[in-house]
DNA sequence: CTTTATGCAAAGAATTTGCATAAAG
DNA sequence: CTTTATGCAAATTCTTTGCATAAAG
């Protein structure tokens, strides 16, 4: 299945919740940048169609994390963040400039969730969900680098 | 080979790196603790010996991953998060709590190689390394889950 | 109307920077 | 001595909280 807004629109009225101007901004901007966002670069991407308080961001995203509607990833060490929960994938991310790619592999799905059925077989844990994140040099930053 | 408070020593002075307080205290406590340490951890955890100023635990630890003696990994997902780099294997973290407990998967790794000699080979980044993170409710919190 | 979402201001963390001093070797 | 490391204060950046107002349905 597709992934549109109209589809979340949806997911959220029938569970109760308000369409506003910022979570459709929000949504939008998941949906265009389809890539991980921390709240920082959320807002700077909004203030172009439709500038958001700081705090409503915030609030925003947990709303949607709540709903499941985005997923946190770590390819920032530092800030929070998150993308469209949908397309499970996991980056590679340039240590110095952040240029992501994504990266698909069956494979390395695989064992992961064998490896989180194992552990969740030894009973110590439950709910277990997980992330992957590769780093590396991209060509540009090999280029200028030192 | 084993991981000791000497080999690092050993290992430094070798590059002309000096030797002091700070730098020792730091190193004893990811020698000690043997898992992911924040800057404010750290900084928590050498207050009971040698308390050091927190400009300087940021430093060190820039210092000690220049050094390649400590890594990046990302169990929380808003700190910088570090650990011994000799000692490497990935981690399942509690939502709630943060208790963490080490993951081993030979499979995993070997998955994870193929993957970065792949993407290495593509030619678009170079230097990659990893990290892989669980994250889940512990049975302590699952009982006190709402 | 009633509930949920928003914005603003202020507080709290985590991290970084500049500069003067101290310590290593 | 010379270089490298340290500490302190201040600035930045990211995140959270309280409270009053606005908007959704």
């Amino acid at each position: 299945m597709k992934t549109t807004l109209s589809t979340f629109i949806d997911r959220l009225k029938a569970d109760g919740h308000r369409i506003t101007d910022a979570r459709l901004a929000l949504l939008e901007v998941f949906l265009k940048e389809d890539r991980p966002l921390s709240v920082p670069e959320i807002q700077q991407l909004l203030k172009k169609r439709h500038a958001v308080n700081k705090t409503t961001v915030y609030r925003e995203v947990e709303f949607l994390l709540r709903e499941n509607i985005i997923v946190t990833t770590n390819v920032d060490e530092k800030r929070g963040t998150y993308e469209l929960a949908g397309t499970h994938h996991h980056h590679i991310v340039c240590k110095e400039c952040s240029t992501t790619e994504e990266i698909h592999s069956k494979q390395l799905e695989a064992i992961l969730q064998q490896l989180e059925k194992t552990v969740a077989g030894r009973g110590q844990f439950a709910n277990i969900r997980h992330t992957v994140e590769l780093f590396g040099l991209c060509v540009s930053c090999q280029r200028h680098a030192v």
